[in-house]
DNA sequence: CATCGAACCTAAAAGCCTTAGGAAGTTGCA
DNA sequence: TGCAACTTCCTAAGGCTTTTAGGTTCGATG
């Protein structure tokens, strides 16, 4: 009897890249079994549930998509680092819709993903401090760049922005008009 | 055999409730059938699969959003129509969390869910009148306060903002930032 | 080299989607 | 009224996914 050497972090792997080739919502722990050549129940050995298979498949994309975004602000600063932070989130999403999609699973605080969730809103907050917001203006600030970055992705992702094209103009208009924003930020 | 009345409208409309009850993903044609004292297959005489069910989801969720905007936007200009925009989508996606994830779906150009889904940029096109934009940059203001509304309603349905509450500020210092964004809209 | 745990398997129950073909109400028209 | 056509519903059956239960083999360890 061979064996195929599986291990949690290969299957989540293996997940996350079936999902961009069909789709996240694809992602089943049938398919997994026959990409490995085994049968659906040796999986069980490996993992609790098919909830779990997506669990593991948000986390590493949370991460992933985490790693982008500290590397892109990394010596940058202002409207720089939004530029590049932006960028990183959006290519991210367009180079791994499945992993995306993934992200934007309801997480717990308890599930395993939540660490890396944590490490979004840090990462946006730095880009934050040129700003200088007023103080306890930075949650809100955060949570505005984020609902628009996830937003803008989800949408082109939907196919929500097909017709009348330019999606790039737009996207780059819309980073201006964050930056307008944080710039003039509205006092409390 | 007494029979027990289904329309399609009316199987979409209970399909919405189902969505608003236990959550768009489990909305399946059994369920349906259960809710209706009917077995599965008596439902195929009147939806063509399971898949066909979902976009009716969809395109009445996006219908009832629609109208409710319109109506929010009756005999209001500028920062009030913005405001009471948003909140009018904002609230469906709190009281119809089912529906409003239905509303996500991907929809491509020939699916009955196109029609409302085209009514939503017409709509928050006309909240821009009083703004003034330059010619050409209706499209990315739309885009603009469309991903953040969606994104907004999004990460706040997956859980994302549970911590350091105080959701309801940030959504009112959102549509502030949005404001002061279209005020000072940067130049093309 | 005997043993133990990990990796794998077969089997089976349960739930969902879908199609095929048939029976029973309902409607419309002669 | 009576029958033909249509609609609504049913039984039956095949196929796919999830999950559990229990058994077998591989490989490392003492």
């Amino acid at each position: 009897m061979a064996r195929a050497g599986v291990s949690v972090e290969g299957l989540a792997q293996a997940a996350a890249e079936l999902a961009d080739e069909v789709g996240f919502e694809q992602v089943t722990v049938s398919a997994l079994a026959r990409r490995f050549g085994v049968t659906v129940a040796s999986l069980y050995s490996h993992i609790k549930s098919a909830d779990e298979l997506r669990v593991r498949v948000a986390a590493l994309a949370l991460t992933e998509l985490a790693d982008r975004a500290a590397d892109a602000l990394a010596g940058r600063a202002g409207k720089d680092a939004l530029v590049a932070f932006a960028a990183a989130y959006r290519d991210y999403a367009k180079e791994h819709p499945g992993r995306y999609a993934a992200a934007g699973l309801r997480i717990d605080a308890s599930s395993l993903a939540a660490a890396p969730a944590m490490r979004h809103s840090a990462l946006t907050r730095s880009i934050l401090r040129e700003y200088k917001l007023p103080e306890g203006e930075d949650v809100h600030a955060v949570r505005l760049l984020g609902s628009t970055f996830h937003g803008f992705a989800n949408l082109e992702m939907s196919g929500a922005f097909v017709h009348s094209g330019d999606v790039e103009g737009s996207w780059a208009r819309v980073i201006d008009a964050l930056h307008v924003a944080l710039v003039n930020w509205p006092r409390p």
